[in-house]
DNA sequence: CAATTGTGATAGTTCCATTATAACAGAGGT
DNA sequence: ACCTCTGTTATAATGGAACTATCACAATTG
């Protein structure tokens, strides 16, 4: 996998990266029990501060995709809260769809866009 | 349409009015030609600044919902760019449908809710 | 003229994001 | 034991965003 920052971005180092990570995991290029690289070697390859990808493993971890044991550094471990992440997905919708609706994008628009999006993603599911 | 702010959320003041404006829109509390409340009156009835609402009408301008007309104030107005709507749309889905994954929430259950969600917004879309 | 509209300038406060430097405990390799 | 690498914490500094406050101005309506 390749990490990149764009440093143009309005959006976070730390939540770019987040995202990147979670990418990953989704396409299956990183998978339950494989290694990230170090806070440090993250931090030097991509060229931001050690602090900012602690930032975001901490997110990472906080949020149920990574766990951390000394030595190996941070391990992907998948916690699944189905029901939390749910009404988060509730929550996001709500607002996203919105848009669309204004902006005349068609249920049957949005179904199809996820289709093709969710193929990127691993097989039966 | 009952706006109000959630002091204590994380998200800025100036966001959650912008979500609250798009809402009223898409569930068609608000139509094209409606009058929004001017930036002063809104600013004393959810108890934030003048300024703050004004960012948030300034947005809601440039991203194609309002327009604003001196004295009658802000105007819904739809300018509807759809090219640019779907980019914007696969770009937030992209990340949302990689967590989605993590969780596993299969594709089937977003559908449902998406079908939920568009439900509350205008009748045939 | 009076009142209200959006808008602009300026200033102050608070908080977040980011960087920098330093230090520490834990674990593996030699 | 020693060295090295891991995550983690503390501290400080900087830049910028968010929010508020006050004053002001051009434009429009009654």
């Amino acid at each position: 996998m390749w990490f990149t920052i764009d440093f143009e971005s309005e959006e976070a180092y730390y939540s770019q990266l987040c995202n990147q990570v979670i990418l990953g995991i989704a396409m299956e290029q990183y998978k339950e029990g494989d290694t990230l690289p170090s806070v440090r070697q993250m931090a030097e390859m991509i060229g931001i501060n050690m602090h900012t990808v602690n930032k975001a493993y901490s997110i990472l971890k906080q949020e149920g995709y990574l766990k951390v044991d000394n030595r190996r550094g941070a391990v992907v471990s998948l916690d699944v809260d189905k029901l939390r992440a749910m009404q988060e997905l509730q929550k996001s919708l709500s607002v996203l769809l919105a848009k669309c609706h204004c902006k005349n994008i068609t249920r049957d628009e949005v179904h199809a866009l996820i289709d093709e999006i969710y193929d990127n993603y691993g097989g039966e599911d």
